[in-house]
DNA sequence: ATTGGGATTTAGAATTAGTCTATACTGCTG
DNA sequence: CAGCAGTATAGACTAATTCTAAATCCCAAT
């Protein structure tokens, strides 16, 4: 994507593109894909960026607020940004960590159930939890 | 549950039933419920027990190792520990925190998609996010 | 009884993802 | 050019969890 590109997505979800939010931008959502926080400020200062590591997480969680990415919860040990964020399922490879997306149309229910008392809901996914195959 | 019970339970996983086992134990397999440590450590805490800290995250490593409750991931800063141990699907009010169980009969699927190769399947798990309905 | 060893428990130090704080920088606008 | 709002930054801080190294427990064999 190029940089104009990125702006105007950035400006249409009403975030200042300022230098450090488009490189951040540039890196997560040239694809689909699933980085941490950690694996974005790698990424950035192999590319030569300065970009401080406060700054990363001010912008993930601005992205993610106006939905820009959307965060994913499947490793205890820290969150995932994914840059699609159309509410859609995930495989999650117990073994090597990696995590990927189910094609929509491979998943429909049957049933759901009635939500409890007073709520409404928010989003529902499903991780399916893979391992490698003994063998 | 008896204390008989209880360590007749961690027994047949194969889990010396040492007294501070036993007591986590106590607490957390007594009824279908999600627990944090930092929960599960108050309470034992407010029956007057003095088990460690480290003990407690040991013991549930253990047990988890084991089966006797499952981790479980949707909030990312901290592990839950659930006592009941077979597949099943939630709910996790992202308002308040709560998680809860969604009855198995109650969810259905019309179809699941192929695997990726060379992987087989661990589980798969519902996570339904609900928010207090406004008003 | 005593010893030795393996497993367990413990307090506290270490680690790590993420947040917060206080300061510095960057345009604009008047 | 001064003032101001919004950003960016380094580094201190927090909180959950893991690690470490020492203390304790239990039991079988002397």
């Amino acid at each position: 994507m190029e940089e104009a590109e990125l702006e105007a997505l950035l400006e249409r979800h009403g975030v200042l593109p300022t230098p450090q939010r488009v490189e951040v931008a540039g890196l997560l959502l040239a694809k689909p894909q699933h980085l941490s926080a950690d694996q974005l400020i790698d990424r950035l200062r192999n590319q030569g960026s300065r970009v401080s590591k406060a700054t990363v997480y001010n912008t993930l969680n601005l992205f993610s607020e106006r939905g820009l990415v959307r965060e994913i919860t499947v490793d205890p040990t820290r969150k995932f940004y994914d840059s699609t964020t159309r509410s859609h399922h995930h495989f999650y490879n117990i073994d090597t960590g990696r995590l990927s997306d189910v094609p929509d149309s491979e998943v429909a229910f049957l049933s759901l159930p009635r939500l409890p008392e007073g709520t409404e809901q928010d989003s529902v996914e499903v991780l399916i939890r893979l391992r490698d195959k003994a063998g």
